[in-house]
DNA sequence: AAGTGGTCTAGACCACCGT
DNA sequence: CGGTGGTCTAGACCACTTG
């Protein structure tokens, strides 16, 4: 799985967090790190940058490196917090099973503001699908979907009710690894209610996103409704050199 | 400004990008870019690293370096990748006036999970304040902070009522540079009908940080319930190496 | 096969923190 | 002052892409 040196680092470090390994918060200084884990201070830098950008700990110049307290309450049912997301496998909530219900999955014309998202002329075709996902059989979230049909010329029902993602790194030697999100509340309208099982005052939190292949091209626009109990979006944001 | 090489090499690229330099989107290989700047293969992978983590390039391994072509369009995608956020001057859409209302300040004892998110001993005293924020006199946040006495001991119900982080800017010679967010979503209670005028269907938008100072001591813990039809978050974000 | 980015090392020197 | 993270170098070797 990781045997990239600076990736399994971090997997191990953040296994020792999760188990309060350092109750003082306090992470060993670099240089031991590199000692203990047989490597160079550089690759443990990097690891620790990593983490630091992924808001799990952060260093003090002349203090050292201290675990985010707020990594340690991600108490929700599932968080975002780095890794993944909007994405099938970043459900990987303690062994829960995710599903994938496909409500319907059609090709039509893009819209205006679908081209100008996916870099369309109003001739080329998209793949329209609405999903449901599930965790342990509980509905969590409504997503609509839309893929040029020649960015995935194959893509079909089967493959939607699966993921879509892992097609496309298997199949097509292509990575989805960047995407642009937009997010907000919403009130439920009735197909969230309905779907979702939500009284009329409960809301569903929103994620927009484009989803962009390695080189840059927009691969897929997502409308994402989510129930607000299983919405917990994180992110850690550096402010300077911006 | 810029004295360090691998942000010196960011604005220099940067600028050849948006100079269109590079008509053919591809920025020169690593090694020659290290010897044009004359600097070790290494700070040009800083450079060119951070840059990709901002969207601005994508990097294809055997390929080469390239320019996002959404970068250049410069419309709303990149609006957000950077600077500010969440905080008084993020909310300045187009020139609409933003107001704070102080609805309390007080010095009160850090419970537990503050203590935990502060870095605080049980003995150690936390300002407490809540804002209602406006925009052209309609309010659309209302924000609870909590800052440690120590690190701010001149706090004052005016400075709250303007820019708590322009103050410690100025007068403290620190800057907050980094936030932890996490973001929900929730039914309004009383309080936000009452104070954001929203129906008891409509929801609002929960933002809780932690709020760094440069040297990555946490400054402020907050917890902002927004306006739904306000609240809108945007981020770039790389799925990879993670 | 040549070109290009990815990972990693070993070590130097600097800047900041606390005692 | 010693300890800690930050920056940078010089170079080795690997993995992928392209011709």
């Amino acid at each position: 799985m990781a045997d990239l040196i600076y990736k399994t680092i971090i997997d191990s470090l953040k296994k020792e967090i999760n188990q309060n390994q350092f109750p003082n918060m306090k992470l060993p200084d670099e240089r031991s790190l590199a000692e203990q884990y047989d490597v160079s201070r550089s690759s443990i830098k990097r690891a620790l940058g990593t983490m630091a950008e992924q808001g799990i700990i952060f260093k003090k110049r002349g203090s050292g490196t201290f675990i985010n307290p707020l990594y340690l309450k991600q108490d929700s049912y599932f968080s975002y917090s780095g890794k993944n997301l909007g994405i099938t496998d970043s459900y990987q909530i303690n062994g829960q099973k995710p599903g994938i219900k496909v409500l319907n999955f059609d090709v039509v014309r893009p819209d205006a503001e679908l081209q100008d998202n996916l870099f369309l002329k109003p001739s080329e075709f998209v793949y329209s699908f609405k999903r449901l996902r599930l965790i342990d059989n509980v509905p969590f979230m409504i997503e609509t979907g839309y893929i040029p049909i020649k960015l995935a010329p194959e893509l079909s029902e089967d493959i939607a009710s699966e993921s879509i993602f892992n097609y496309v790194e298997s199949e097509l030697s292509q990575e989805v690894n960047k995407t642009y999100l937009t997010i907000s509340a919403a009130p439920s309208d009735d197909e969230g209610q309905q779907l979702l099982d939500l009284a009329p005052t409960e809301p569903v939190g929103m994620m927009e996103g484009i989803f962009f292949l390695n080189d840059g091209t927009p691969f897929e626009f997502s409308t994402m409704k989510l129930h607000y109990k299983y919405f917990k979006y994180g992110s850690f944001v550096d402010l300077s050199n911006r």
